[in-house]
DNA sequence: TTGACAATTGAATGTGTATTCAATTATAAT
DNA sequence: ATTATAATTGAATACACATTCAATTGTCAA
């Protein structure tokens, strides 16, 4: 009986290779806040979002106006990524705007720019 | 009749505001390909592939022992990351490499890494 | 205090997609 | 040729989540 037949439907062809990749293997916990990261950016409502927002802070109902959308659905959005603490806000009287929380966003974006504009 | 009434369910706040901002807004094409770019990048399973793939090539087994998945699973992720162009792979008797096709992809990793490191 | 409006929120719906399962292809060895 | 195994593939299932709809909150003005 194979030693991985418990784990996978394989049998393990390099060994060393796959000790390797698994002692450099960082903790799950790390892999679930990057895919989540990640997430939050892959969507294109979002995207539009904070390519707007990196521009001039703006209250959700430019913001709608902009993307041609209701006030709900950006707002939903908005709440997700403020409670991710990729975008933060102030309150003015009954609007609220919104700004970008973090300079890193700004550098991801950049550069996943600059790669799908490389390739066609 | 509000200007704005068929677009969404608001009133304009600061015209001018939400003018600049369309005016400087991508074609809506970039941001399918930039949403559909971090997409990829928003799932466990292909985030630690990448990670795995990013020290050393690996075949499907050693990959699928390593996340301790079944090889269809992996190899329905590798298939559409190779398609996505962001891993490539060669052919050695049965057995198929993966490795990455671009540095790009590298530095996104590194960059949110940082961001997701730095702030809890 | 009443009406208007910006914004949020919860529930429901619809869509996209990750994994599983079963079957198939491709290659190597006997 | 036949068997074994690496890998792929298509269909089905299950789950996550974006948007819509309806209702509500909070703030300002009359």
């Amino acid at each position: 009986m194979a030693k991985n037949e418990f784990i996978c439907d394989c049998n393990v062809i390099h060994q060393d290779t796959v000790d390797k990749a698994i002692s450099m293997m960082p903790d799950v916990e790390m892999f679930y806040r990057l895919s989540d990261f990640f997430k939050l950016l892959g969507d294109t409502t979002r995207c539009k979002l904070l390519f707007a927002l990196d521009k001039q802070e703006m209250c959700v109902c430019d913001l709608a106006n902009v993307l041609s959308m209701s006030k709900s659905s950006v707002s939903h959005q908005l709440g997700t990524l403020r409670r991710s603490g990729i975008v933060k806000c102030r309150k003015v009287g009954k609007e609220v705007y919104y700004m970008l929380d973090d300079e890193h966003v700004t550098q991801v974006f950049e550069v996943a720019l600059h790669h799908i504009s490389h390739k066609n």
